[in-house]
DNA sequence: GGCTGGCACTCGGACGGACAGAGTGCCAGG
DNA sequence: CCTGGCACTCTGTCCGTCCGAGTGCCAGCC
């Protein structure tokens, strides 16, 4: 076990490094923190921490940087997270509050965080299968032609074409809208499947293959692949990185572009409370030199969906994380409201 | 007048420095290209070309570069736009063929584009106010809260949330909804508000209130400022764009990120026809060293939206040119599918 | 036992001169 | 009008030197 000394120097190294962005010797430590000893002591203590791993040298004559492991333990027992300041706040407030639909929450969204934690924002759109139908639109285009629109409490909007085996007749269309939503309006999407298994069958023969189709496009819009939505900003953040550049953005680019990628690394994001990736920890090689920061955001109790932001292991933490929260927090709160 | 041998001379120079990225000397030219005359003639013509504008050298002592101006005549008199091969085609046609959804569609017409051209790749949603109205759906969510819900015949859907100044039954809204689609539906966005302006009268005094705050959310969502959106991808290849880096990738990925920069951006270009707007013919400062190629497309013969590529200024244009041209085909044809 | 000052050592980055190579401009001759 | 030749310029690179920051270790002190 490490003595407090020894974490309180971790500590300054890890906000000394995150402040100079060069690797931070013991005479500079003790300046800068009273920490009580001379460098000298500090010097036994730095040498305890990278053979415990939790620093390391770039250089034989170079000051220590924290590793993965050390920002872990600096994450997880040193730094809390640095609340939002009442300003901050009402500023967040004020730039939610001007949202006209969800489009507009998560743009603007990506927008706010991005410029806060001056890092990379990436905010998901509520999730299909955590919400629940609000209405169900058939729109009647051709006679065997229809478009589905499916809304969301959330408010989210999506729309598929279906073509009809048969040609459909707007009496059918009529019936068949005011049956589906009578079942679906106000369930879980994940109850659909059960709730409009048996439709088909209160339709006429003629009717009962296009009933069908439309039923399993609906049941389509929930398959994992069409589900899950993200958006992404502030990538000219990415700029600030290093100056070993080309080789370290280029990967960070290609993940952000990978909406797949980026889908998995919030799943893989612990489900309730903030989750933060450390380098390495992150599955995905090219973000092997970033950190995740997510949290879940919902109208409710319950989350619908992530948010967060990925930078540079040598990020503020503290900042970041009380950034994060409280962006969800009130994204949370206008979604109640919509 | 530039003779023609000296057109030939910065033809090549345009290819050879797009090819590989450094300045290109005299001898060199008369090596890959067989202009019949030796590397001292050349020279002349090059300097001749220089004191026209047409090229320019970093240093005393190294090969030139095309300027702005170069490029600009390059792409006028002395590149064709070079087609894409049938497989290409077929690719790309393929790729779109697969789209669920109108968003869907742009987000593949944006990998395409990025992909085919290895450079940015922007595709701006149909306008709404060149669509038609396919239909325009109400909601009631609460007593006075109602969601509108506008579909176009390009298959965008915007939504709003309305409230109501007084609470609204179900049948004034299905009356409302049914007369409000009567007067719009396959109109034109830009008619709608002509053909809307005496609704309210056809109300009960009481209701007047609420269809009127109705109607005037339903033409907010043709300002200006709601009216268009865009996707963008691709700025991993951003990477590609040459050594010295964060100075050049920095300012392009604000702009990038700037949507009204963007639009603007497209906005100038001409309305029809492929247009191409190369270093400082671009407004914006931050893309003074990027070209800007873009076309509109559409479904029928008409024009909706445009999308193109930035990328640097020493770009492929016939190709870059060619695959543009051809991605906005298909997609106007993906269009006037659904 | 733990802290401290002192000391020798290592290593990377900055500075500066020398050098090679590429490319030019110009001129005289065909 | 084109060509070969020549002197010149400038950049990028290589290499040796030097300086400073930072370390590890050790003997001494509290």
């Amino acid at each position: 076990m490490l003595s407090e000394r020894r974490l309180q120097v971790l500590r300054a190294i890890v906000q000394d490094y995150v402040g100079t962005e060069e690797p931070v010797g013991s005479k500079a430590l003790t300046e800068r923190h009273n920490l009580g000893v001379s460098p000298a002591t500090v010097r036994n203590d730095m040498a305890a921490l990278e053979d415990e791993g939790y620093i390391a040298q770039p250089h034989t004559s170079a000051g220590r940087i924290p590793t993965d492991k050390g920002y872990r333990l600096f994450v997880d027992k040193l730094a809390g997270v640095k609340p939002m300041s009442p300003p901050e706040r009402r500023a967040i407030q004020n730039f939610l509050d001007g949202a006209v639909d969800l489009d507009d929450v998560v743009a603007r969204t990506v927008r706010l965080l991005a410029q806060l934690t001056r890092q990379v924002a990436v905010v998901q759109y509520p999730s299909l299968t955590r919400s629940t139908v609000r209405h169900v639109e058939l729109l009647s285009l051709a006679p065997a032609r229809v478009m589905l629109v499916l809304i969301t409490d959330t408010g989210r909007v999506e729309q598929r074409m279906v073509d009809c085996p048969a040609p459909f007749g707007e009496a059918s269309l009529a019936d068949l809208r005011a049956r589906l939503n009578s079942r679906v309006a106000g369930r879980r999407f994940t109850d659909v499947p059960r709730l409009v298994e048996d439709l088909p069958e209160a339709f006429d023969m003629e009717d009962r293959g296009t009933v069908s189709t439309v039923l399993s496009t609906l049941l389509e819009t929930l398959v994992e692949e069409n589900e899950e939505r993200l958006m992404i900003g502030g990538t000219a953040n990415l700029t600030r990185f290093g100056h070993d550049f080309p080789l370290t953005i280029r990967p960070v680019l290609e993940a952000l572009e990978e909406q797949v990628v980026l889908l998995k690394l919030l799943g893989e994001a612990g489900d309730s409370g903030m989750t933060v990736r450390i380098g390495h920890e992150n599955a995905y090689e090219g973000l092997n030199s970033t950190s995740v920061v997510s949290v879940g955001y919902g109208s409710g109790g319950e989350a619908v969906a992530k948010l967060g932001v990925v930078g540079p292991t040598r990020m503020d933490y503290p900042g970041t994380m009380g950034a994060v929260r409280a962006v969800a927090r009130y994204v949370g709160q206008i979604l109640a409201e919509s």
